[in-house]
RNA sequence: GGCCCCGUCGUCUAGCGGUUAGGACACUGGCCUCUCACGCCGGUAACACGGGUUCGAGUCCCGUCGGGGUCACCA
């Protein structure tokens, strides 16, 4: 049977960095085996759902790149992808459960439910729906009157699967609630509604992290009762914030960390460096520490997972961005100045495709972002340059005005800026130790740059004379 | 609390009965050097604890402790 795998979820905010890596171990999984990756829309709470968030996790899976094969904007066979267009579907299969007698119609309300749970709660109890009308039948179903579908669960017994990650799990039925099915405006709740699509999608395998365990006894049993095969189950370990605490927005905000993919884009990742540290979060390849999407593809393998939740580090995760993204075999110099540009122009610079490469063929291996770089490529374009003051302060002292009116005549003299060509021309001449932070403040208005000979290649001529000029003048006036 | 799951350096992890317990990030000493990075060399640092099984346990079993998940007409 051909593998399909999908990604389901419900459009009730961005797309959080955990479900960014469901995503993709899905979708690693359906390409490393010529299956099928879907994309389906869960957004049957509809208090909560929006567009906006629908379209923050369209865009979200598109930025990362991990495209669908069935879903919203691209179609399928088996649509539509979004549940809420799905309703008859689940009427029809909750129907068929009343009608064997396998799910039944309870008409207690919502405030005679939350009453009974306030009992419970107050006697210190743990509320167990009372099977009110588990073992009524069509005659005592009020006309007229609201209803929901419930499950008719085993009473004793257990129910079990292997998890390709975790093993067999097993779990007794007898704590298992008559959960509801269909709420009594026909929306279906999650186990229903995924299941239900799972069956009718033919999924075989459904990957998502492991708070989702627990459900996964009450939809085997679904799986049961509509007399189709269960999908194999992967579950993957969680991650937390650096406390251990669950990774909400709140928490992970204290660290630092962000926890919308939009986030990442927003903050100058690229979209291979996050996966590259999201692949390695849960699961790894012997040693390896990044990957291309070509051998995270063929690598990909449940087997490879690890049991243990973990706690997200935002330093490793600017790591490996930074690895991936001054790599030339993992970001190509296209993509990468591609990439980089809006930030660029987000400062109000817009350099020319020629002048914007080279100036971050200098910078690339010292950002870890594309933000970063975008800031390291500033006084390239800058006109005119933006000096700190500290650095003017300490560096650009009458002492210097003699030095640097050296290097401009030396410079003056020269066609081409290549690196070469300076270091032949400049180095016997200039003490750079000494010359340095004169020349570094003048033609980059920073203490800190790149080296000085690729600083001047990539400003060209003219901009080096000029900063010059201005230097020496801004030196000699003390 | 019930049920389920997990437990190797600070963090992500390798390990699948016999290893000086390896790598990466972070931290740190040094080299390189016009500064900052990059790169290179080196260092600190872990098998939660207690019982078993075994000639031999990080690897298998049990218990303890610790952590997490979940108990909705949310997903």
């Amino acid at each position: 049977m051909s593998v399909r795998v999908r990604f389901a979820p419900s459009p009730t905010g961005y797309l959080h960095i955990g479900g960014a890596r469901t995503a993709l171990f899905n979708w690693l999984y359906a390409r490393r085996h010529g299956g099928v990756f879907v994309l389906r829309v869960e957004d049957t709470d509809q208090a909560r759902s929006t567009e906006e968030s629908y379209r923050a996790i369209i865009d979200s899976m598109r930025w990362l790149g991990l495209d669908w094969d069935e879903g919203p904007e691209v179609g399928g066979p088996h649509g539509p992808y979004t549940q809420m267009e799905r309703l008859a579907s689940y009427a029809q299969a909750a129907d068929r459960l009343v009608d064997e007698g396998k799910a039944y119609r309870c008409y207690a309300t919502k405030d005679e439910l939350d009453a009974l749970r306030r009992d419970a709660e107050r006697q210190k109890k743990q509320f167990f729906y009372p099977h009110l009308w588990r073992d009524k039948t069509s005659k005592d179903w009020i006309a007229g009157a609201p209803y929901v579908i419930r499950f008719k669960s085993p009473l004793s017994g257990e129910t079990s699967f292997d998890d390709e990650v975790f093993g067999r799990i097993t779990t007794p039925n007898d704590h298992l609630q008559d959960f509801v099915l269909l709420r009594s405006d026909g929306v279906p709740l999650y186990n229903f509604g995924a299941v239900v699509d799972d069956v009718t999608m033919k999924i075989t395998l459904v990957a998502r992290g492991r708070d989702h365990v627990v459900n996964t006894p009450q939809q085997v049993l679904l799986y049961e009762a509509l007399g189709a095969p269960a999908p194999r189950f992967a579950h993957l370990p969680m991650m937390l914030a650096p406390d251990g605490k669950k990774l909400s927005k709140r928490e992970a905000e204290r660290y630092d960390i962000p926890v919308s993919v939009t986030a990442y884009r927003d903050r100058g990742f690229s979209p291979d460096g996050l996966l590259n540290y999201l692949v390695r979060f849960g699961w790894s390849h012997g040693d390896q520490e990044t990957f291309t999407r070509r051998e995270m593809i063929d690598l990909f393998d449940f087997s490879g997972a690890s049991r243990a939740d973990g706690k997200f580090d935002m330093k490793k995760c600017l790591a490996i961005n930074h690895k991936i993204s001054k790599d030339e075999r993992t970001t190509s110099r296209h993509e990468y100045a591609r990439r980089a540009r809006p930030f660029v122009e987000a400062r109000g610079l817009a350099p020319d495709d020629a002048h914007l490469g080279r100036a971050l063929d200098v910078v690339r291996e010292r950002a870890r972002t594309f933000v970063e770089a975008a800031d390291a490529v500033d006084y390239f374009f800058r006109e005119p340059v933006a000096r700190d003051p500290v650095a003017v302060k300490s560096a650009l002292v009458p002492a210097a005005a003699p030095v640097l009116a050296r290097l401009r005549a030396e410079v003056a003299k020269l066609d081409a800026l290549d690196p070469e060509t300076l270091h032949a021309a400049l180095d016997a001449t200039f003490d750079w130790k000494q010359a340095g932070p004169a020349a570094r403040v003048a033609l980059t208005g920073r203490a800190a740059s790149p080296g000085l000979h690729e600083v001047m290649s990539a400003l060209g001529k003219a901009t080096v004379l000029a900063r010059l000029d201005e230097a020496i003048a801004i030196a000699s006036a003390g």
